[in-house]
RNA sequence: GCUGGUGUAGUUCAGUUGGUAGAACGCUUCACUUGUAAUGAAGAUGUCGUGGGUCCGAGUCCUACCUCCAGCACCA
């Protein structure tokens, strides 16, 4: 999908349809106010104060229709320069565009942009007239904070799209619609993977058979993976003191995302929403040996978290998650290969799913936020190098974002793009130098000192639920033999005469452990196997005459017109070829 | 949480100015006995999100709450 912030024209086309729009904007409504009108990847926004009013689908279309009225009339868009002061002095009714002005230098030049009767501060560039602004969409609009602090008021905020062709435009738009399709709560309702229910909770999914089975196949996939690298898995319980996460220091930054605390008896206790503090008395449970090190605790791990009931949606973001966590705890020497190795895994497990637009993302902090991060500038700074050296090594692409690290180090996250929605965080591994100290875990170096370990927190699937939303949306419903709930349908051509053979056929596969329907139903042979392609089942076996006399199997795979009749034992090898290729 | 929208059968959706609910698919039954994307006929669908209120009468109007949706903010 063609991103509009990254081509030149596409960008310059965009802003100025965001004028455009601000114009129509204050021919309907004259004391409108304009905030910022950027140009993002789908298209472009303005934000707007509106004096009140809030819009409706029918205002959208009123402002679209003055749009291209004045796309039509054709005025050249012509840019000015000015000083600072004479800029508040033109703008010196409008207190949006006096806070922009505020923030340029003194000295500095200003920029205006003129169209007909309409002129806004702007740093360009633009279009050489409104008519090339003539294909566009006005797709959303919603409230959005003021410099984005819920402490300022609304401002109406209109999305749209604008492109140089009434083709490109219909054919974006399209695609925008086919997003829609393979969103995973359309396919999970669809193909009964989870269900939500109110007297359950918002963002409390329950995973239904078909979902569990995906679920259990990831658990099983990704456990062998850990094992093979030295993960020790452990269970431990969903909920822990208050005092737990005052010790590692998680009550005082991350109270207002739990679920308030129960009080029993005397103690207090918490639903747990990560699972450190509990990893960290693990480790805690003996004395360690520089030898013992790096130590791998894994972990399926149940949490809740009080998300905003604004930010909750289908299993990418919930309130209730099993993440596929761990903690290694290593020397300071060994943080590198232990980072090395996850970074690895990742990529690993990505190629295995065949996932491909995901981006690396260094989540450095913010140094002059004191607050919100750990303040120990040396601590951050080595960890911060580290993590890059890494990423350089490996020659991994990946970008830094300043301000996104977590509260006790920086971190590693992968990104990546759901069918709707901004984008979210799949994987991570993140570095922590500060909670061993806070849980006072130490090891006995070489020299019989006692040292304290780093820990890596990561996490490959991230949550099942959030990477489950996203495997569902990367394979549109369409799952690989190995996941997909049903495997086989089997299909008697006739049930008088085929149905015994079907069961042979049914009872030999299920017994080798595949996930197997027998479809016995009185319909005819195109009813059902219209049912089996909309059920996307992988592979869908015909049994007739022909097969029964010769002992052979026809199937067809799902998304071919082919049948294709083999012996028994080349299906049986066939299928397990495509489980092992994970296809 | 904020701004706005939304909620009707298992599913997708109709339901005019208030007069106790409809379609399609699915489901059930019967007939048909079938070779690769829909055989035909008949039948049953339901606390119209929940609680209050207005009214002779509420799916429809008012109100509170909840779910879900689009953004915003949040995301250790």
């Amino acid at each position: 999908m063609e991103n509009m912030k990254e081509n030149e024209y596409l960008s310059k086309l965009n802003h100025s349809c965001a004028h455009l729009m601000a114009q129509a904007v204050k021919h309907i409504y004259p004391n409108a106010l304009f905030w910022v009108g950027p140009v993002i990847e789908e298209g472009f926004y303005y934000d707007m104060d509106l004096g009140g009013v809030t819009l409706t689908e029918e205002d959208l279309e009123k402002i679209s229709k003055e749009m291209k009225k004045i796309s039509k009339d054709g005025k050249r868009i012509i840019r000015e320069e000015i000083s600072k002061e004479e800029a508040l002095e033109k703008f010196k009714n409008d207190p949006y565009k006096i806070d922009l002005i505020e923030n340029f230098k003194e000295g500095e030049v200003i920029s205006c942009y003129s169209q007909g009767d309409f002129t806004d501060l702007c740093r360009g560039p633009h279009v050489e007239s409104v008519k090339e602004c003539k294909h566009f969409k006005l797709l959303k609009f919603s409230g959005s904070y003021y410099k984005g602090d819920p402490k300022n008021k609304v401002l109406q905020r209109i999305y749209g799209v604008c492109l140089p062709s009434e083709e490109e435009l219909s054919q974006y738009l399209e695609e925008l619609e086919d997003r829609k399709l393979r969103d995973h709560r359309k396919i999970g309702k669809e193909q009964e993977l989870f269900m939500n229910h109110e007297l359950v909770g918002a963002g409390m999914p329950l995973w239904l058979p078909n979902g569990a089975i995906i679920r259990k196949e990831l658990e099983n996939y990704i456990y062998e993976k850990e094992k093979k690298l030295g993960y020790l898995h452990v269970y431990t319980p969903c909920v822990g003191t208050v005092n737990l996460y005052k010790t590692s220091g998680h009550w005082d930054h991350y109270k207002e995302n739990m679920f308030p605390k129960m009080q029993v008896d005397d103690e207090e206790f918490v639903l747990r929403p990560m699972n450190c503090p509990h990893h960290m008395l693990v480790y805690k449970n003996k004395p360690h040996s520089y030898r013992d090190l790096p130590i791998r605790i894994g972990e399926f791990a149940t949490d809740f978290r009080y998300e905003a009931s604004g930010a909750v949606k289908g299993l990418e973001r919930v309130r209730c998650m099993c993440q596929n966590d761990a903690h290694l705890f290593v020397t300071k020497e060994q943080i590198k290969e232990e980072f090395q190795k996850v970074v690895r895994l990742i990529l690993d497990v990505y190629q295995d799913f065949g996932i491909k637009n995901y981006k690396f993302r260094l989540s450095l902090r913010d140094k002059n936020d004191k607050e919100k991060y750990f303040d120990d500038d040396e601590m951050w700074d080595n960890a911060e190098n580290k993590l890059r050296e890494v990423l350089n090594d490996l020659k991994v692409d990946y970008f830094e974002a300043i301000g996104e690290a977590a509260f006790y180090g920086p971190k590693l996250d992968v990104e990546v793009k759901p069918a709707v929605g901004p984008d979210v965080t799949l994987s991570t591994c993140q570095l922590d130098f500060l909670l061993p100290r806070r849980f006072d875990l130490t090891y006995i170096d070489s020299n019989g000192e006692k040292q304290v370990p780093v820990v890596l927190h990561r996490a490959i699937f991230g949550t099942f639920d959030r990477f489950t939303a996203f495997l569902i949306e990367e394979v549109k419903g369409i799952f690989p033999l190995w996941l997909s709930p049903t495997q086989i349908n089997v299909i008697p051509v006739n049930n008088e005469y085929h149905l015994e053979y079907a069961k042979e056929i049914f009872d030999l596969l299920q017994d080798l452990g595949y996930r197997v329907k027998l479809d016995s139903r009185e319909e005819k042979l195109s009813y059902k196997m219209r049912e089996s392609v909309i059920q996307k089942i992988p592979v869908t076996v015909i049994l007739g005459q022909k097969e029964m006399d010769s002992s052979s199997i026809s199937y067809r795979v799902y998304g071919s017109e082919e049948t294709i009749t083999v012996s028994k034992e080349e299906f049986l090898n066939y299928l397990k070829e495509r489980i092992e290729k994970k296809n």
